[in-house]
DNA sequence: TATTGTTATACTCTATAACTATA
DNA sequence: TATAGTTATAGAGTATAACAATA
């Protein structure tokens, strides 16, 4: 029998956060190069759309402008983030990752992987496919109505 | 053919903070009665476990002695929630939630809840049912590592 | 001496409001 | 006048280190 909604609701207000916390002491214990989670996403983000203007990073975090910028300004100040003047608008600063922000990244990436995949481990095939079902959903359910405070 | 661990590892360090930001902001807008997340939930592991002392709070968030105690201040700032000395050992603290918190928590729940299975009605059953497997696989192998910082 | 909790301090995350520079 | 970003300010969340009270 298929769950409802709303008894599904429950199940992830309880379980996100649990995940939450283990992701964040992952990271923080397992060498991830001491990034925080949004410092991690924002250079995921920054290294694959090279050159963005601050605003769209903070649109693609769901931030302030003034969160990212406070964001960025750490990043910057630890040399893994660069801010240039945009040549064709003068009030855009553009942003690219460093090569040491590109290879801390690689290793923060790899040594977060490998701990949420070690804790992951145990679990049956099934589980493994169900998680990825889940997250492609939630992925989708939760972006969409995101949209919604734009 | 069955995901690897590696593979999922990826999916849900991408999607965990997505859904984590998500509930957040529902928890903000939508009439949540100004709660934070880890408000939220120690007020719920304080209710259905009355009297319990300090540290056992903390164990359960995962957070520290300090951070549980500043948390704990701003909830009973708001008389959401009662200190007490314990009678049995002059060092412990007992908590309980007051009425206040109790009518508070249930009005935050019912809020929250609404507004993500709102955002989720409208995947099929079999995601649905995929998600509740997947919540219950991945509070087990995250709650089970989590031990080995104990 | 070990345990429970609090205080002091510091840093990140996040927001809103006010401001600057540019368009 | 509208837009992009920064600065100022503030509060929550989190940690470690130092401390107090009790066992």
């Amino acid at each position: 029998m298929a769950p409802t909604a709303t008894a599904t609701a429950k199940d992830v207000l309880e379980v996100i956060p649990i995940a939450m916390r283990f992701i964040k002491a992952q990271m923080r214990e397992h060498g991830a190069a001491d990034l925080s989670v949004p410092q991690f996403r924002s250079l995921l983000f920054i290294r694959s759309h090279s050159g963005s203007p601050l605003g769209e990073v903070a649109e693609h975090l769901g931030l302030t402008a003034p969160s990212t910028s406070k964001l960025v300004d750490g990043l910057e100040r630890r040399a893994l983030v660069e801010r240039r003047d945009s040549s064709t608008d003068r009030r855009k600063v553009t942003l690219a990752i460093t090569p040491e922000g590109d290879e801390l990244l690689d290793r923060a990436a790899r040594a977060t992987r490998k701990s949420i995949s070690a804790a992951m481990a145990a679990l049956p095939p099934q589980e493994l496919r169900a998680i990825e079902l889940a997250m492609s959903a939630l992925k989708r359910a939760f972006s969409a109505t995101k949209r919604d405070k734009a």
